[in-house]
Formats: C-alpha cells, structure tokens, sequence
DNA sequence: CGGACCATTGAGCAGAGTCAAATGGGGTGG
DNA sequence: CCACCCCATTTGACTCTGCTCAATGGTCCG
C-alpha cells in the first residue's frame, strides 16, 4: 500500500517576508503587499482534491505534483510543477486533483479573489491569465499524445528530454530527479519496475548515467530517436 | 495503411447566410456581421498542423476530431468536438494537431486578431476566452487520467459516460457514435480489435446495445462501474 | 455483381504488469 | 563509530492484458 501524503502544519505565517530566489512575476508584482510566504515539508499536501480555497500559489523553490485518484490505489499524477509555476489559478472550481510537494517548497501565497478582480478590470492581466492557461492546456495534450501512443521506453526518453532545468555536467547534461520511481511511474502510465528496467536498459548502452539524485545524459539522439518509440 | 484526410475544396463563401440551427453564442454575437459559414465533407481538414491562420471556427452542426502524429503511422485523437464548440482559439501560436470533420459538418468562422484585439480591451470577453481555455484543460486532464490509469474495458465505458448528447429511447439512452472504431481506438489508445471486442462484451451481458450509427446504454450502472476499472 | 472499406472474430504473441526476493543507502540509536 | 532498521530501488520469474496478423462478414456504391 502506498503512503498518502501527511497533512502536517505549514511553517511560515502570512506576512513573512524571506529572500526569495528567481525573478517576481511582472504581473503579480502589484499583489506582492497582500502575499505571504510559506514553507511546506515533502510529501505535504499544499491543496486537496475537492478542497475550496481561496488562495494561489507562486512555486518559489522545489517541486509539486498533482495527483488524481482511482478506485483500487489507482494513482495518476498530471504534472510536475517547477519554480515559476502559478498554482492553482486555472482550475475554476472544481479541483479534481491533489497537489503535494515532492521536495520541500518555498510558496508565495496570493488572495485568488483579489487576482481575479483585478483581471475582471485589466485586460492585460486577463490576457496573462488566459496564456498561462493556454500553455497548461498544451502541456496536457503534448502528455496525451505521450500516454496514448508511446512505448515504455518512449515514455521514459520523452519525460527526460522534456524536464528543462538542466546543466552541463562531465559528460552531457545533468538533469535532477527529485520525484521518485513510483511518481514518475504514475506520471507516466507505467509499473514502478517498467521504470526501473528502462532506466537501467539505458544506462546499459550509455544514453544516460544515473547519478542520483538525479541522471546525466550523455547521448541526447539516441533519446530522442528513443522518444519517437 | 490509414487512409489520410483528403484536402478538399470548402464549399460556402465568405458571408454566405444560412438558416443554422443552435443559439448564438452571446460573446460572439457581435462578431456576427465579420464571420461567414463554411461547410466541410466528412474527413475534410478545417485545419493542418503548423498551419498559420487568421480564424477560429464555431462549429454549428457536425463532429470534429483533433489528431496527432507519431512517427510509424501511430496516430492520436486528443478530442472530439460538437456543435457548440468554439475551435483553433486556445493554443497559442503553436498549432501541433490536426483538427478535422468526422461527418459532414457547418462551420461559423470569424477572424481571430479581431477577437483577440477586442479581448485585449473588454475584460468580460477575455474573461469568457479564459473560461472556455480552462474548460479544455479540465476535460484534458480527465482524459490524462483515462489513458494512464484505466485498463480497457474502463476507457471504453468511460467514453461511453462521457458522450452527452444523448435521447431517450426504448431500452435506455441512445447516443450517436458519427466516428469510426478506428477514431475511438486512437482516441483512447487502444487497438481497433481492442474496441470492438469490448464493445461485444458489453452488448452480450446486456450493458449496452448496438444500433448502428449509435449505441444505446441499457444499464448506466453497470457501465460506471466498469469506467472504474 | 464486384470492389472498397469498415467491423468483427479468432489464434498466437509479446510488452508490460504482478509477485517475490535481493540489494543498497540513509538515518537512528546504542 | 558501528549495527540495525526502514524504505526505495533493482532484478528475476512468471502471468496476462492487449496487440498483431489473418480471415470472414456486412454495407454502401458504382
């Protein structure tokens, strides 16, 4: 059985104010006095599955992911959110999936309702919203295409090429994992040790080299010739 | 090999008035004197991948599937679209899908910068845009969910729930299925053979029965809980 | 009537899942 | 510092769901 994520006290209080890396967000820079920075632990609960909140997030530091539930521990996670990322903000109403923290996160925490008023007066917020809801909802269908029609191995040689935030390392570029086999089993459709077994495959024949807590990869055709499986 | 979607002549002009069935949409009624009724033959594409255009379509009667490619003639269907459905508004720039008719279908096409120029100064119309682009992602991660958690028969039940559209009839509600089993095969990621032996499933323990060109759901709990699997 | 195309059904195969056991790394407490 | 435990990962053996290949039947149209 799997271990559901704890609903633990957050630390950090409305108001706080911390140094926080990465540039703000031009457009919620005029909410920046009504925010207030938060801290959650790994495995956290930031927003459950059906809970009404009246808050979004600004992802400032770690990783989140939201998870769908099935009869039977069925489990489906949607995405993986990195720093940058607004919480929260495009699923009107109904929110049909959980988000947790995969590492430990650093969230800025806005009033939804005062953002929401403001685009209701300023279409150049209106439109930013209407973007990032834009480039979510293509997201979502470039993972369609990769749980319809790929392979294991295609799967897992898409996820890694898709994760963005590399750097150069000895031989190629290190990505960070920071999620575990079993998330990104459940991201991508697949058996923990399907994962497992591809991995290894490709470290076998030198495309990649698991270095945890993360993967360098050294041989980035043979992963995309790899993705189109 | 699968047959491709010819490209064809449209027939219909440019502000061509027709008597089409349907209420107007209130946030295009204005755009109403600007738009013209185009009418497309089944397999027709209204729009290629990577295709520039100016327009974005509101389909009025008919069915439209958005499609994918993969290399090896594997093929994706990430939606189908009905009458209602406003068309080619919410991906931004990035075209990566093909859209095209499933039947015979009407179209109300209007020019796109003129809607996106006119969101760009009434927050209730960008407001209204932002709603519709939620809604696609909303139903596009349900159907993550479908592709990466549900065994067969559970996204074939699961399609079946989700076609609205439906009439009473003698023995339960008939829906239209104006695809082909091929549509529905790569909608759901499955094989032709795949669907249609479930389908036979269905119908010989009573669940369902097949009345070409439609199905009738004779026993909707028994199809939910199959929708679970 | 014949051909094209789609749907259906059957037989066999294989990719990925399940079950089970071994390995390994990190943290804790003695 | 070391022993131990816990848990994630890895590997192996076997199973099974769903795919491939192939043959048949139905329907629409020329």
């Amino acid at each position: 059985m799997r271990a559901d994520a704890q609903t633990v006290q957050w630390r950090g209080g409305a108001g706080e104010e911390r140094a926080v890396p990465g540039p703000p967000r031009h457009a919620l820079d005029r909410f920046e006095p009504f925010g207030s920075t938060i801290f959650g632990q790994r495995a956290q609960a930031i927003r459950r599955h059906g809970e009404q909140t009246d808050f979004c997030w600004r992802l400032l530091t770690g990783c989140v992911r939201t998870v769908a539930w099935l009869g039977g521990g069925r489990r489906q996670i949607g995405e993986f959110l990195w720093p940058g990322a607004l919480l929260g903000i495009d699923d009107a109403g109904a929110h049909c999936f959980d988000m947790e923290a995969v590492t430990d996160v650093a969230l800025r925490r806005y009033p939804r309702c005062m953002i929401e008023a403001a685009a209701a007066s300023d279409p150049a917020l209106a439109l930013w919203l209407r973007t990032l809801t834009a480039g979510n909802l293509s997201r979502a269908r470039q993972h369609i295409f990769l749980l319809g029609r790929k392979t294991a191995m295609g799967k897992i040689a898409a996820f890694l090429l898709g994760l963005d935030r590399r750097s150069a390392s000895a031989h190629g570029w290190f990505v960070e994992l920071p999620m575990s086999r079993t998330d990104i089993a459940d991201h991508l459709g697949l058996s923990i040790e399907t994962v497992c077994r591809n991995l290894a495959h490709l470290e076998r024949e030198g495309t990649v080299a698991i270095l945890r807590p993360g993967i360098e990869l050294r041989d980035q055709g043979a992963l995309r010739r790899r993705a189109c499986e």
